[in-house]
Formats: structure tokens, C-alpha cells, sequence
DNA sequence: ATACATCCGCTGCTTACATCA
DNA sequence: TCTGATGTAAGCAGCGGATGT
């Protein structure tokens, strides 16, 4: 509650009511909405206007605290936006001296300075969001398309076996007897050593499949196995290993209080369990681009969890549906 | 040592104002 | 000039840690 002032719920349906008792001489009121900001101001008639900023001089008079009125909001300077960045910058956190140091550079009431530090994280969070799901978004397209390619071997060498087989069945038939057909079998198993030689993928596509009918199985019977796909499935063949490992990230996990390299935002500890909170390292310097707010740690897992889902999701039409992935949103 | 109350700062959400296309 | 979108300052509730009793 800011000092000399008085707000209470006077109506029961979020407007409130302000009784400023500053050292200025006489109470003031007026209606406010449920965010505090004045709806019927009643100080217009001191007929005393003062600008809502000031020089650090006047505000070191501590009345002056005191006669501040719910006015209209004003925007921040430039200057006093390039100084507070570049604090934030320097450190996320904010000490009450450092608060007071800001507040007296700037001109600012300290209060000013910890709501812009609060709001400036805020923001910082939800950009740090944007460009993770960005990085994800990328990785997973990636992926799909490296599955897409696999799929695709994969009824070109099955079609193979088909035509295979049947020129097998036509020896067989043609020349009769077991040494034939044995002959026959010996050449599939050539054919097929050759196309292994040819294409080594055939190999990695036959594994992939293979973990493909693990991991619809799992999803399939429901009990014992996870909803969602194993990570270990979508990391065939590294392919989360594209997940850029080296860029931090936002995923909250598990609670624990994490780390955000490189992030400029030296360090403290966010006191909040809510929402992951903020933590830093050290070796932060310079802007937040290129940060993201989950450890490093966890993204695989995180990155593999959050699009098993839609796997788990496409998982009976996904042979059928590729190249026709949705995201979470469109599943309704 | 433990329980409780209080203070303080934080997050998340929200609102109203400022600005711009 | 009006309007809708966007960004921002600041309010509130609720939570958790620190501190005093």
C-alpha cells in the first residue's frame, strides 16, 4: 500500500475507494476500478498539478511521496527505459538498494522501479516461450520430414519383398523340387544384402519401424504403457539430438529450481514455485536473445514429451496422415 | 525446538492508458 | 477523426521465505 493513502473496497464489486491522507494538506478521494487506477478523480479541484515525473531532487523531499496523486499514467522516458534495461541486463533481481539507487537515478519512486523490473520479467518470460516453442516447432518439422523419408523406404523395400517373393513362388513352381526353391531363397537373401550395401538406411528404417510398432503397441493397450511415446523412440536415429542442446530453454521441470545460462540474468533465486521461476548463472552477459528458459537437461525429454503427445494423438492415422501434422491447438 | 503471526517480494492475472497503423 | 491492436504501468490475490515472538 503506498504511503499516506488509504484505498478500501467500498462498493463490494472491485472499484475502490482512496482517501489519500498525505503531508499536503488535505484528504483527497476519488472512485477507484478493482486495478486501482482512478475512475472518478476528485483531486482535480486542489487545482495544483504537478507532473507525474520529476527531477531526482524533488523527489529526495520526502513529502513529495506523500502529496503523489492517483494521476494519469504516464510512459517512461526513453532514458529512464535504457537505464533500467541495461540494470536488468546487469542483474534480473532487484535489492532494495539497488531499487533505491534506480529509483533516486531516475527519478522514480522505488515502487515505479520494482513494478517495471516485475513487468520487464514477465515479458522476458514470454518472449522466452515464443522463441522455445519456435526452436521446438523447427526441430519437430525436422523430424517429421526424417520420418517421412523413412516411412517411404520403407514401402519401397517392403514392395521389393513382395516382387521378391513372387519371383521366388515362380521358380518354385517352374523347376519343382527343394533344391530350387533353396536356390530361389539365396537369391532374395543377395538381392536383398545388395540393397543393404546400396542404401544403408535400410537398416536404420527397418529399427525405426521396429520401435514404431513398440511404441504402438504401448500406445495400443492402454494399461502398463505410457500414454505418450518414449523419448528413446523419438530419439531414433539422434534425430532430438537436433534439438540445439546448447540453447537454453523454458520448460519448467519438475519442480526444482533451475538454471538459464547465458541469459544475462545474473544470479538469485526466484522465492516462487509458481511457473518454474527464474535462475541464473553466472556467466550471463549482454541480451536475453538466444535464451531459453528450460535446463538444458531437460529439453530432450521435455521437447520428446510435449510432441509424443501429438503422436500419441496421430497415432492410428499416422501413416496416412503424414505430412499433415497438427499441433496442439487444432486438436480441439 | 516448534508454532504462529507478520512482513515483504514474487508470480500470475488483470485493467486502463498510451501509442500507432 | 475514429478504431482496433499492441505495449506498458500498475493494481490485486495468493504464495512462500524470512524474521520476530
Amino acid at each position: 500500500m503506498e504511503s499516506g493513502r488509504l484505498i478500501f473496497n467500498a462498493t463490494g464489486s472491485g472499484q475502490m475507494l482512496f482517501l489519500d491522507c498525505g503531508a499536503g494538506g488535505g484528504a483527497t478521494g476519488g472512485l477507484f476500478h478493482r486495478g486501482g487506477r482512478p475512475m472518478l478523480g476528485l483531486e482535480e479541484g486542489r487545482g495544483v498539478k504537478r507532473p507525474f515525473f520529476t527531477s531526482p531532487d524533488e523527489l529526495l523531499e520526502e513529502e513529495y511521496y506523500d502529496e503523489q496523486l492517483p494521476e494519469k499514467k504516464r510512459r517512461l522516458t526513453p532514458e529512464q527505459v535504457h537505464l533500467l534495461e541495461r540494470s536488468f541486463e546487469e542483474e534480473n533481481k532487484l535489492e532494495p538498494e539497488r531499487k533505491t539507487e534506480l529509483a533516486r537515478k531516475l527519478g522514480l519512486q522505488p515502487r515505479q522501479v520494482a513494478v517495471w523490473f516485475q513487468n520487464r520479467r514477465a515479458r522476458w518470460k514470454t518472449k522466452q516461450l515464443e522463441r522455445d516453442f519456435d526452436r521446438l516447432k523447427a526441430s519437430f518439422d525436422a523430424l517429421r520430414a526424417d520420418h517421412d523419408v523413412l516411412l517411404q523406404d520403407n514401402h519401397r523395400l517392403r514392395s521389393q519383398v513382395a516382387s521378391l517373393t513372387e519371383k521366388l513362388q515362380e521358380k518354385d513352381v517352374t523347376e519343382g523340387g527343394a533344391s530350387g526353391a533353396a536356390d530361389a531363397a539365396v537369391d532374395v537373401k543377395a538381392s536383398l544384402a545388395a540393397e543393404d550395401m546400396e542404401e544403408p538406411a535400410v537398416a536404420e528404417s527397418a529399427a525405426f519401424e521396429a520401435q514404431q510398432v513398440k511404441s504402438e503397441d504401448r500406445l495400443s493397450t492402454g494399461s502398463g504403457g505410457s500414454a505418450v511415446v518414449d523419448a528413446d523412440a523419438l530419439l531414433c536415429g539422434g534425430q532430438f539430438a537436433a534439438v540445439d542442446s546448447s540453447v537454453e530453454s523454458y520448460f519448467p521441470g519438475g519442480g526444482e529450481d533451475h538454471h538459464y545460462h547465458g541469459c544475462g540474468m545474473g544470479g538469485g533465486a526466484m522465492n516462487h514455485g509458481v511457473g518454474g521461476g527464474i535462475q541464473s548463472d553466472d556467466d550471463g552477459a549482454g541480451s536475453d536473445e538466444g535464451c531459453s528458459y528450460y535446463p538444458e537437461e531437460d529439453e530432450a525429454a521435455a521437447a520428446a514429451a510435449f510432441f509424443a503427445g501429438q503422436a500419441h494423438h496421430h497415432a492410428d492415422d499416422d501413416e496416412d496422415a503424414a505430412g499433415q501434422m497438427s499441433w496442439p491447438w487444432m486438436w480441439s
